[in-house]
DNA sequence: AGTTTCGGTCTACAAGCGTTGACTGAAACT
DNA sequence: AGTTTCAGTCAACGCTTGTAGACCGAAACT
């Protein structure tokens, strides 16, 4: 026996789970209302009396869940972000890449993700020694949306490796953006 | 004095232009065949006419020219990269970046760049030392593509600097990824 | 000079879109 | 039991889009 408000929830959930998964594979303009509601098994109509607008859905569908906050010793920083980074690149955080997707048409989705990554980057900023130290964390920032894009996104020749392959490779780098140290010739 | 000739050409190059301009500015969708003839100071029929879709004036505007080839030792392949990244960091190649911003709302755009981006990637990965030459070259590839959209089309914060002192924080990199070496510790 | 070609303009159409509002039936309340 | 609420359906709207075709006038040809 389903109540109203479970019902409602029930309806509510899988508009969103379809929205993100649409969004996230299509972007926002050639994702339709239409589509979002057929493939909750809905209707056009329900989606916006629920949501008010395509533009309100996708805000709720593609909201970037904030990473946990970076503190700590260089050493310290530098793991935190490879494990963030790790994750990112395991798992399709099907919301993020809702917005990810987005971003390159729809001026609203480039602002929540240069939001998201813009306080990432200040608090990174401000713990790194170092002169440069903006523009190394501005270097993080464009080298894990490159992998993320890359792998997810763009789906790169060589990007289809496991998570922990992928950092073998990617981790090095960003210990030497984190200390600012020099590869060996 | 102009000929029919030259008259027609010089339509077709407006055209062409603001084809380029608009699609990297908005993308693939939300540019319309009628904003790029106001742009051009033409007529959308007269677009048709002479492109015969939308769909191949985009395929037009936004053919990414290829990168020269890559030989050489390590040394000289890190060299070329990183000469052809800082080129792509300092001007703003209108045609790669309309294809780099439609290609997530546009398979067709997307083939285009992961044909051009995988070309690359075989020469380099043959070249390279090691066991996971394949998996560094896409790293490159990643970073690279990282790089100029963070750039170009994000706008990202801290990655407006000077191409010279972006490359000096990633020529670094490149050189890391490209012989295998390891940061000092 | 007369005819053909063709660059350019204008109007119209069919399709698809987001969005609205009327309607239906069952659950929730009094 | 009677009334209200609300999840769900359906049909229609106004608008924008890519595209097609008719039309005009001047350059190009014979």
């Amino acid at each position: 026996m389903t109540t109203r408000l479970e019902q409602r929830r029930q309806t509510e959930d899988r508009i969103l789970t379809a929205a993100r998964r649409l969004f996230g594979e299509q972007g926002f303009d050639r994702t339709t209302i239409r589509a979002i509601a057929t493939a909750a098994g809905s209707d056009p109509g329900l989606v916006m009396r629920y949501f008010g607008s395509k533009e309100k859905l996708f805000a709720q569908a593609a909201a970037i869940p904030a990473d946990g906050p970076i503190d700590g010793t260089p050493d310290q920083i530098a793991r935190q972000l490879t494990e963030a980074l790790t994750s990112k690149l395991a798992d399709e955080p099907t919301a993020a890449l809702a917005a990810l997707r987005a971003m390159f048409s729809h001026p609203e989705a480039a602002d929540e993700v240069r939001t998201a990554m813009a306080a990432q980057q200040r608090q990174v900023a401000a713990l790194l020694p170092g002169e440069d130290a903006v523009l190394r964390s501005g270097v993080i920032g464009a080298l894990t949306l490159g992998l993320v894009i890359s792998r997810h996104l763009v789906r790169l020749d060589g990007l289809d490796a496991s998570p922990e392959e992928l950092m073998a490779v990617a981790g090095p780098l960003i210990d030497e953006l984190v200390t600012g140290s020099r590869p060996i010739e």
